[in-house]
DNA sequence: CGTCCCGTTGATCCCTATCAAATGTAGTGG
DNA sequence: CCACTACATTTGATAGGGATCAACGGGACG
């Protein structure tokens, strides 16, 4: 007896744009919604893939594990974005592990559907094919910053990032609105966690954020900005760093 | 005056599988040939992506420059592989450069084509769909070797990756079939042209590869993989190096 | 045959990982 | 409600992997 799922929940998220609400309708009868609270998993890296999810609320991390048992985050899911999707590429398994950080809801299908719904709709066809693209870009821009930036820039860019497309205003300033650690931010930027720590001390210091147990808030933008296009964070001149010059 | 394509050239293209071989004439029809020397560019960064390509014969590079003038390489393109697909993302410029590092010959679609190519068959959607699926994992796994890895394991990964993709036996052992600089072997794994010399010439000196101007030639393959794999370059042993242990 | 372009190799330095240890904070069970 | 415990964070000290700086050698091509 499932109750069945309000249109106004998924009419608005990439996904679905522009699917006739009637194709919308079908899709959202055979969708199983499912609560997590922070730390349940919704699957494991090596599983075979057989859901598909979209976030409706809530905070997700996605987390690969390398062969030596350390942890990369692939990257954290925001409500409205489709994740688990590796059956859409022809992929048997998930690539990594998929948990919640908070509470959570999400919406799941058997991926048997995907190609039912490609089938039935192209534009849904495209709306997949762009939100794959997207990833791409992303994970390209990260190979990029990887490459040559520096730990703080990247760490500027990331922390930017999150506030970007997860932050919520306080009387403080602008607060990351999901838990998130030392560790995490790391696992994102490719450093550990005491060099955050380090950075994130001094970034107080300066006024620059505030920060807490699982707790980011910015407070200066224009100065965390400066940082991630490259400005060196002393005062102090020194002479640009530059890997492969042209 | 196009000449006609002959279909059984890209018949058995990725891009391709299981289209039915009426759609395929109608394809090649409006498919334009281009014939490239090394240095030709195909698109730049930045310009607006009036055509996607597939490529039928040499090796392309894709190459993105950041904003302080340093190279990243995105991927090389090998026979067979459509490339220049920005628009079929949404995306309305080409996010990196494209050129030809030795002869090659490539066939060019209007973008606008696209569409009609994923309403015209679904078969192609999904295809695309794959393709670009497999990049995102291509990128991923580039993610997690530049934050986990040391460079001398991400060289001897790339330089195994390569001779997979366009290895081509030789009397002295497996070589990459296009030619190929220090400096780009830097920019595909994020360190520079002297580190990687460096690298090459003690391989050379163990006689694991033999090299010359933009060449590499593998000698012994399990050594490089021992060394892909993380095990340790000298013969000394050193404790295990582990950056986020679980 | 000169001139790029590519490659090699030494010397030095510094960013940041690693090692080590203490402090702080949330949650839990008695 | 408090002791106990697990997890997060901070901070100092040290070392090392590679980037950077510098210079030269060698092959290809016009």
């Amino acid at each position: 007896m499932s109750h069945s799922i309000p249109r106004s929940l998924v009419k608005d998220l990439d996904l679905f744009r522009a699917v006739p609400e009637q194709d919308l309708d079908a899709v959202l009868a055979i969708a199983r919604p499912m609560r997590l609270v922070a730390g349940d998993p919704v699957f494991q890296q090596g599983q075979s893939a057989e859901q598909f999810f979209i976030l409706l609320h809530g905070h997700l991390k996605v987390v690969q594990t390398t062969a030596e048992g350390e942890q990369v985050m692939v990257r954290y899911v925001i409500p409205g974005e489709v994740f688990g999707i590796a059956k859409a590429m022809r992929r048997p398994t998930y690539p990594a592990s998929c948990m919640a950080v908070e509470e959570s809801i999400v919406l799941a299908w058997p991926s048997s559907e995907w190609d039912h719904f490609m089938t039935g709709n192209l534009q849904f066809a495209a709306n997949a094919l762009q939100a794959v693209g997207q990833r791409l870009q992303d994970a390209q821009t990260r190979i990029k910053e990887l490459s040559t930036e520096e730990v703080e820039q990247r760490v500027a860019r990331c922390i930017l990032r999150l506030v970007d497309s997860s932050g919520e205003k306080t009387e403080d300033g602008i607060a990351i609105n999901f838990p998130i650690t030392r560790q995490e931010i790391a696992e994102m930027t490719g450093t550990t966690l005491h060099t955050v720590s380090r950075l994130l001390s001094a970034w107080k210091e300066r006024g620059m954020v505030n920060t807490g147990r699982k707790l980011v808030i910015v407070r200066k933008m224009d100065d965390l900005i400066r940082l991630a296009e490259g400005n060196l964070s002393d005062s102090a001149n020194k002479p640009a760093a530059r890997k492969n010059p042209v």
